[in-house]
DNA sequence: TAGATATATAATTAATTCTTATCTAAAGTC
DNA sequence: GACTTTAGATAAGAATTAATTATATATCTA
């Protein structure tokens, strides 16, 4: 199927002895001897059955069908710089796309603050932020149609060993009352309290429904008996909707600093509990990482992190799939 | 001076991974063994210090570099295509341009009917007709400024070894006067009335001007006696003026067959005079002939060519400069 | 016609790029 | 979970390609 009857390299000479007006001079420009220079062209006019330049003259002349494929040439090498030049930005970090998958929280407070930080350090990177369940996210990873995610639940088992799921931060859960409720004159309330409250959540599949749960059964609370009165799917209408006095909430506490400060959400603490997740950051173990995923690990990730889990994930920086290593091996030779 | 880090081969071997979805396959599609696929894109790899794609599961995977250049890559092997084509169509005479040269009469009487069949039967191929004077348009061939030229006169003395001369065609100079004019009744008129006219010619440097004064001299007529009343530039003008009664002509009958049969000029010959002259078709001996010059002289100069030169045109069609026949050689190989 | 310059040719060597054979690792099977 | 299948990597040798040096030929210049 097709093949091409001409190397770069020819069209390199043939655009050489162009500019320079004779084979000798293309040969020194191109430093190779001069009957390196004639083979070629002689291989390059019997590949393509037509003679390109008329010799003998002082200076080579090219024929009709000379110029014809100087002047394609000349297109196909200025295709070719571009091509060059697209990879080195690409590995420069001044082009190229870096995709970052998140789920509902941690997409809406704390990749929005990142990604902004990133964008500042390397503008023509351009970044997608792709928010969805954990389960979908992860198999985002997974097919690698997402360089790295920052998720708050359990990686499904399945994928458990293609995904490297690293610790990350925790992120600590409130309950979240409106302003007149009576309970949120309280400080703290008792563990009884919780079942005089009518809920308002995400739906029972979200990740942060069942950590929230999980941790909670943990602390001998009957979540069953727990009311729920309204389930949402985003947490900026629950939100709304328990400043509306419709019910309380449990969110995250990057989600309420704005409401607090504004006295429009009253958080109170709940007697010897303390809900918190650990939030991961999860990339695939078998995919090499872009220079710009690379980047966003090494350089935005540290200022989010707590402090226990700076180690790990230091250590996943210097992790990405064997290949520069090669390389140095390579260039020893 | 700009070394392009990957081939055209690694490219098409690129393409052929990202359709057929594996090293295997493209290996397959490609008609080379499996280790000749890997060690290509290892090569390139190592190149461009980047991976393109990331090997492991049941489909090799592209990076987000290996995808960028594959989009290239995809662009630069079609316009490599389009170059094979647009040189095809060049040999098929299905593009293409042909520059013929002539000179005053040739060029506007007999090479606007060549080109009219030329064009004909390659409707694809663009004909440039350039008319000048001899000696210019004898240059021009010698510059390969021009495919092929006809002319009426001598080709000047340090181009006659360069350029092919093969005399083509008679052009018989015919004496024009105004259809009311006193001589005009007669058939023929003696040499002795040609010292009653007044002449209007081309410049006297034109060729056909030191034709005619070259014959009418060895005829013995004494053309220092002959009364130039006007010199005119084309050869339309000079019949125009004729018509109009300001003097008698020579201009080739070619050039007045429209004007004969409407009356509008008349033709009187001179006892025992015969004014003719040779047109003759140059080329440069030293140049490869276009497929397109190639055609002219075989298909279409023929059918203008006075018999007694045919064989001489035949010769010529055959002596392209040498190349096809050193393709055969290499064939037999 | 001699000298300089440009391209072609030939023989040799160097480099590259295949191929075959073998090996490793992952994925699907029973 | 051992077994087969499949994709890709690796190594060694063969084949092809492309370079080099040396030399020949032809053209232009003086």
């Amino acid at each position: 199927m097709s093949e091409i009857p001409f190397s770069l390299d020819q069209l390199r000479i043939l655009k050489a002895i162009a500019e320079e007006g004779s084979f000798k001079k293309a040969a020194d420009s191109l430093f190779v001897s001069q009957p390196a220079i004639s083979l070629q062209i002689q291989n390059l006019e019997k590949q393509l059955s037509v003679p390109l330049f008329d010799r003998g003259g002082r200076k080579a002349q090219l024929t009709e069908a000379g110029s014809l494929l100087l002047a394609y040439g000349e297109k196909i090498i200025t295709l070719c710089q571009e091509t060059c030049r697209a990879l080195e930005d690409l590995q420069n970090l001044q082009g190229g796309t870096l995709i970052v998958g998140a789920s509902q929280t941690t997409g809406t407070y704390l990749l929005p603050r990142m990604i902004g930080l990133f964008h500042q350090k390397y503008p023509y990177v351009s970044v997608q932020l792709q928010v969805h369940s954990t389960r979908r996210t992860s198999w985002a990873v997974a097919n690698g149609q997402v360089d790295l995610a920052i998720i708050g639940g359990e990686v499904p088992s399945e994928l458990q060993d293609v995904l490297q799921i690293i610790p990350y931060a925790e992120d600590e859960l409130a309950l979240i009352l409106p302003p007149n409720h009576p309970l949120a004159e309280k400080e703290t309330i008792s563990k009884e309290d919780l079942y005089n409250l009518q809920y308002i959540t995400l739906d029972s599949q979200s990740t942060i429904r069942k950590v929230i749960d999980q941790i909670l059964t943990r602390c001998q609370i009957n979540t069953n008996e727990l009311k729920v009165g309204m389930e949402l799917n985003s947490i900026e209408a629950i939100k709304n909707a328990v400043q509306s006095g419709l019910g309380a909430a449990f969110v995250s506490v990057t989600a309420i600093e704005k409401e607090l400060k504004m006295g429009i959400l009253r958080r109170v603490h709940i007697q010897d509990v303390e809900i918190k997740r650990i939030l991961s950051v999860i990339v695939n173990s078998n995919r090499y990482r872009s220079k710009a995923a690379e980047a966003f690990i090494k350089e935005i990730l540290p200022q989010f992190a707590s402090e226990q889990f700076l180690p790990e994930l230091e250590k996943l920086s210097k992790n990405n799939k064997q290949f520069l290593d090669k390389q140095v091996e390579i260039k020893d030779n």
